[in-house]
DNA sequence: CCGGGAGAGTTGACGTATCAACTCTAAGGC
DNA sequence: GCCTTAGAGTTGATACGTCAACTCTCCCGG
């Protein structure tokens, strides 16, 4: 560093028009969950874990690595998504701390809505506007990015959503 | 709609590394942002637009504009940065209500300084890390994503940073 | 047995983002 | 002149995200 020479104005312009490109895409989605199912992309990043859990219950820990989120904040979105019936936190041990999580009757009726809808707004929104080119070249760069900047995580599953 | 099949697993595959990538990448300049310079991406997208308007004032309904966000995120974002010292609104007419906001000293310094190492770190993790090809897809990709979904603006100056 | 540290999870404080409701001013219609 | 409306900004409520501090339990060395 210390050699940081600032952008090139066409550099700033190509760097502002993707940033604009990929929030108006994220707004679009998010609002596309929050109008036809009522729930934020947090919440549908939570649900789909949880669903593909297919049942089994898991640890905040587990839902943290998977979805690349904070503990905290895991802990925090849990704690909403209590209260609106979503998931249920459950004892381990018997007197023990730990707790499992676990979607609801309501959290696996939304969970499986949200993705069929969600699926179809993805592929309106992203996957029906991209060349074959296009698509090869950004899968590219993503799983380059990824790998780079995300030094763990050999393979692993992946996570639950955005 | 309506005939929204569900994603296919690869789709679904593609998508998730995708965000994941946009995720990390966001994350890595943001924490550069706040180490190097004790800004945040917000503050910074302000700094940047003020700074661009070059000395002249500007009103909450520009920056809304120029920014694309709700007037009411500028407003309360105007409020935590005239908390620190980086902004400061004026009154227009005698009595009017009308403010405009324009740069402190030290906000024309941070912006200055925050340009010039933002810069930098845009250039380290992501333009360098592009191939002239990814480059142009890249950039073809998101204009024609802005286009799409930005249907007013037709050329209109970027917008002040992220 | 006991004291201390490591893991797992929670909590609180604060900054950030969105929505709806509110205030104030200016403009027009009557 | 008064009332209504529209535009501009602010405010409050609530959800989201991050960091640091805290609690509990387990476990290990002594």
């Amino acid at each position: 560093m210390t050699e940081t020479r600032s952008l090139e104005p066409e550099e700033w312009e190509f760097w502002d028009t993707w940033m604009r490109a990929q929030r108006l895409l994220t707004r679009e989605l998010e609002r596309g969950l929050q109008h036809d199912c009522d729930i934020s992309k947090a919440e549908f990043s939570l649900l789909v874990t949880l669903w593909q859990a297919a049942g089994r219950e898991m640890r905040v820990g587990e839902l943290s690595e998977s979805l690349d989120w904070d503990k905290s904040r895991v802990s925090h979105q849990l704690t909403r998504m209590e209260k609106r019936g979503f998931v249920k936190r459950t004892q381990y041990g018997a007197d023990g701390r730990r707790a499992g999580v676990g979607l609801t009757a309501e959290g696996r009726r939304a969970a499986q809505s949200a993705i069929r809808v969600h699926g179809g707004n993805i592929h309106r929104h992203f996957l029906d506007s991209l060349t074959p080119e296009q698509a090869s070249v950004i899968r590219a760069w993503s799983e380059q990015a990824v790998a780079r900047l995300e030094p763990h995580r050999s393979e692993a599953a992946g996570d639950g959503a955005s």
